[in-house]
DNA sequence: CGTGTGATTGACGCCTGTCAACGTCTGTGG
DNA sequence: CCACAGACGTTGACAGGCGTCAATCACACG
C-alpha cells in the first residue's frame, strides 16, 4: 500500500470513467479502495481467477494477454494512466478471460466490485460512461480481429507500431516511450519472435524505423502506412 | 412493416435485454419501436454509417463483418434471435464498425437511440443488463482474436463448427441449422474459400464430418475437439 | 565469472494463399 | 422448354511467407 490517492485530487482522474461521480462519490470511493504500487513484471490477476473489483491505473502500463495453446501468449491490450482493467470479468460475472502483467512499474487502485455495482446503480450517467468504454473497447477488438485475420505479418507489425506511437508517445529523442521485448511485439500481433526481429531489420534497412536496443523511433510515417495498408 | 410484435407478448424477449423493463415500460416502447422483415441479402446498415438506433433480432439470423482491404470480408459475429445489434455504435457514440447482412430471414425490431438512453437513464436494471451484454461480447471478441492469431487454419475450422453447432444448434438429422457459403466459412475464420473446401474434405475423409451440399452435419465431436486443440 | 534472458542469424520446409480451369446448380428470359 | 448467365463449389499447380529448430552473440546480474 503507498501513500492514498484522493480521487478528488488524481490528475488522471479527468480521463477515467471516475470524472462522472460527485465529490461526495469520489470521497466516498476514497475509502474503499486501495491503492498499490506493481513493478514490472507483477502479475495483477490470472486468467481464470475470479475478481472481486477493478482496477484504475493510476500510472504505468499494464498488459493484458491470453495464453493460448503451448504457452504462447496472445496480447489483448494495453492499459495506460485513465484505464481501467478487470471491469469486463466484473460486469459480465465471468472470471477473467485474461491475464494483467505489469510491463513498467504502475500504481493501480482497486475498486471492490460492489462499490461499483453501488454507484452503477446510483448513478446512471457513471453507468453510461463504462457502457461507453466497453463498447469502444469492443469496437477496437473488432478491429484488431481484422487486421490480424487479414493483414500479413510485415502489415500488421507495421501497423503496430504506429498504434503504439498514437497510444503512447514518443520521448523527446523520438523514440518509443513504451519498450516492449521482441517476444511481446510478437505476441501482439500474434507471430514469432524471429519474424518480428527479421522485419525490423528490413524496417531499419528501409530507413522506416531506427533501433537502439529495445528502443524504437519510428523516422518515416508514411512509409510504415503505406507499409500497412492505411489509408 | 410487418403486423407489430408486442414487446410484451414476444417469445424471445425472454432471452433479450428487454426482458428488464416493466410491463409499462414495453408498452411505451411498442409505441415507438419499428418491426421489419429482412430477406437473405439484405443490408441492416453499412460499416462506416451513424446509426439511429439498435435493432433486436425477432428471428433470423445477421452476420455483422468487416471489409479489409480488397474487399475482403472478416466475419466478427453472428446475431440470432434474441441478439441486439447496432448497440456498440450506439453506446460508443462512433459510426458502425461493421456492416450488418442478413444471412437467414430476418424478423428485426428497430428501437431509437433516443428512446434506448431514456430507457437508460431511467432504468438501472437494463443498464447492468447491456453492461453484461457488452462485456461478455467483448470477452467473446477477445478469445476469437487469440484462436485467430495462434491457431492453424485446420484448427480453426474444426472449432468453427463446433461453435456454429453450439450457437445455432441442428436439425432432425444432424445437420447444422445455419448454412452457409464455403466463402462465409472462410470469411469468418480469416482464410481462402479453397483451403475451406480442402480441409472440409479432408475432415470428410476422416470422419468427422457429413457433406450434403450446403449442409454440414457432425459425426464426431471429440474427433473435433482434438483437431481444434480444445480440452 | 558463470548463469540466464533476450536478440540475432541461418537453414529448412510446410502451411496456406493465389491463380486458373472446370464442374454444378439455379433462376431468368427468350 | 432450352440456352445462358452468374454464383458457388472443386481441384490442381505453384510459390512464398512465415514458423520452427538450432547455434551464436550480447548484456545484465548475483
Amino acid at each position: 500500500m503507498i501513500r492514498p490517492i484522493k480521487c478528488r485530487d488524481c490528475d488522471v482522474v479527468s480521463k477515467t470513467i471516475i470524472k462522472n461521480l460527485s465529490d461526495e462519490e469520489k470521497d466516498k470511493l476514497d475509502l474503499d479502495k486501495a491503492c498499490n504500487l506493481y513493478k514490472r513484471g507483477a502479475i495483477v490477476y490470472h486468467e481464470g481467477n475470479r475478481l472481486s473489483g477493478i482496477f484504475c491505473v493510476n500510472s504505468g502500463i499494464v498488459k493484458l494477454f491470453k495464453t493460448g495453446v503451448e504457452g504462447r501468449e496472445q496480447i489483448i491490450r494495453f492499459a495506460k494512466e485513465g484505464d481501467v482493467i478487470g471491469y469486463r470479468s466484473i460486469l459480465s460475472e465471468e472470471v477473467a478471460c485474461t491475464s494483467a502483467k505489469v510491463v513498467e512499474d504502475a500504481i493501480l487502485c482497486f475498486i471492490p466490485s460492489d462499490k461499483l455495482f453501488n454507484l452503477l446503480k446510483k448513478n446512471s450517467d457513471f453507468s453510461l460512461e463504462l457502457l461507453h468504454m466497453a463498447c469502444k473497447e469492443l469496437g477496437e477488438s473488432n478491429s484488431f480481429l481484422a487486421e490480424i485475420a487479414q493483414k500479413s505479418v510485415r502489415e500488421r507489425l507495421a501497423e503496430a507500431l504506429l498504434l503504439l506511437k498514437t497510444n503512447f508517445g514518443a520521448d523527446e529523442n523520438g523514440y518509443l516511450k513504451i519498450n516492449l521485448t521482441r517476444e511481446e511485439l510478437a505476441n501482439l500481433i500474434g507471430t514469432a519472435t524471429e519474424s518480428v526481429i527479421r522485419l525490423l531489420s528490413e524496417f531499419k534497412d528501409d530507413n522506416f524505423i531506427e533501433i537502439q536496443g529495445r528502443k524504437i523511433k519510428l523516422i518515416d510515417l508514411a512509409g510504415l502506412k503505406r507499409t500497412a495498408n492505411l489509408f
